[in-house]
DNA sequence: CGGCTAACGTTAGTCTTCCAAACGTTAGTC
DNA sequence: GACTAACGTTTGGAAGACTAACGTTAGCCG
């Protein structure tokens, strides 16, 4: 039998959990964790949020949510008010120094792929986006959120 | 700026998850979790080996690798016994009941991958597999271990 | 032969991500 | 008013990844 480490899924694994080792390496040298990160790119992508909401968007469970909301307020890069028209509901917002955040978050991000992706030329690059978008779209149409760090 | 969601590594980091996701579930189906099949592979590819071996080997850490192999002796898939030669080391082997799990475990990740794989033909496959192999040889080459579930 | 360093294995612990259950408050429907 | 569901919070656990401390053993060196 084909020992597993020729297997596409397992390299796929394998390559990603360096990914994200170098992600999570660079985010916490600045005292921040993907969770914080992957809020700050969804308020900013797609603007005020209840926490749920925030929540789906992100692939964040509710209840982490409500920690990573708490560290993001706390340094005041979010912040979070009831909703005067459903007070079940908190509305988050980022802030000027939490726009600022991410954009520093999304830079080591970047480095991070351009180090990770340095064996492949551009033609590859676009080549590796394509498949793995095919393997995206297909998951999400079958219902997964996204999820993970980056 | 480019939106995250359009980067490589970001597509693989989302994509790697959902297949990790859907092996941990297979394997926890059953009972097991991802280090008991990484090292149950690792002694049927490599051959007996002291616990810092195995860790070395699977990327698994040694106080890591202790739980692991007390789980997977309480049930007989593996025999840890001290080296008689050198008293600082156990030797662990892999139990004829241990080689059953290992395959009944590979087959089921065969299967997460075929899943996994669905959108893409064999020529795609191929493809994938070749530039996600230059990445990790990438990372061997600059001494990352192997790692991650499968 | 004793001192020293390093390897091995174990234990206890932390951090991050992912997930669940229970609870109180609020909103909407009937 | 009763009921159901949504929201947010709290508490907790599992898995993977990692650290530090400790005791035992092995090898090297003067």
């Amino acid at each position: 039998m084909e020992p597993v480490e020729n297997m596409p899924s397992w390299m796929l694994t394998q390559t990603a959990a360096h990914a994200g080792r170098l992600v999570s390496e660079g985010f916490a040298a600045v005292g921040a964790r993907g969770y914080h990160y992957r809020v700050l790119s969804a308020l900013i992508t797609d603007g005020p949020a209840s926490q749920a909401d925030l929540g789906r968007r992100t692939g964040i469970h509710l209840s982490d949510m409500v920690t990573a909301l708490n560290e993001l307020e706390a340094s005041g890069y979010i912040r979070r008010v009831p909703n005067p028209d459903d007070r079940r509901r908190n509305i988050i917002t980022i802030t000027g120094h939490g726009i600022e955040r991410a954009e520093a978050l999304a830079l080591q991000a970047r480095a991070v792929q351009e180090e990770f992706l340095a064996p492949l030329d551009e033609a590859e690059r676009a080549q590796l986006t394509a498949l793995l978008r095919k393997l995206y779209d297909h998951h999400l149409s079958q219902g997964f959120p996204p999820l993970s760090k980056m």
